[in-house]
DNA sequence: CGAACAAATGAACGGATATTCATATATAAG
DNA sequence: CTTATATATGAATATCCGTTCATTTGTTCG
């Protein structure tokens, strides 16, 4: 193996620490799974309750409840209760800004 | 259950297809790999070989190599020979823009 | 209080995936 | 052609993760 250490030394400078890392890729981890990315797009255009979601999806309230909980963990999401409903929404545009530039990359050459 | 339908009529419209969905999630589950982001994080810095690679991430080539192999497929990053060793680079605009904007999500209230 | 409905939770199962190991391919040099 | 170095690949393993099922919690209404 040839020798890399001047160029290393830079790079390494410039890596954020593991925790950071780990942090950025559990955060997008989270978009990383079609159920809870037909959520964000149902949420884009209505804050929706738990089992209208689960209508819409055709999923187990069980399984949307599950994919609610990591989604409001990363905090993409808010809830407020209802009565005997929860109503959830996006949480800023930091969702629609990451899932619209993910589109931007796919529809290019 | 009470009744959705007029809420969702809105939100099926817009929602995307299932292969978009799918699309749209594999690229994001790309992301989520803590190696798979060091990496990207080094190639935001310099272009590498794999081995200078390995060795910073401090992990065996055969690891890196499959990893690369992920984010090329995604189109993340490219890659040129040059004699015995392979150079990889980032690809475009997108990933960091993207990786950013991850960021700037995490570092909020 | 008790019944009915909405949502959350925990355990378990099955499928996906990252890493390792062994090996194959590619290139350069002797 | 043989050796050495760099990279790629396939199979196997171990871990992670999404869904389901069963149950529990929270809320309203009679």
């Amino acid at each position: 193996m040839h020798d890399h250490t001047r160029i290393l030394k830079k790079v390494r400078e410039e890596m954020p620490s593991d925790a950071q890392l780990a942090d950025l890729s559990d955060l997008f981890k989270v978009f990383g799974d079609t159920t809870r990315m037909k959520i964000l797009f149902a949420l884009f255009e209505s804050e929706l309750c738990v089992c209208a979601i689960a209508e819409l999806i055709a999923m187990e309230q069980s399984a949307v409840s599950h994919q609610l909980k990591k989604l409001k963990a990363a905090r993409l999401i808010g809830s407020r209760r209802e009565g005997k409903t929860v109503i959830y929404f996006l949480a800023d545009d930091h969702v629609a800004g990451l899932v619209s530039l993910g589109f931007a990359h796919l529809t290019e050459t």
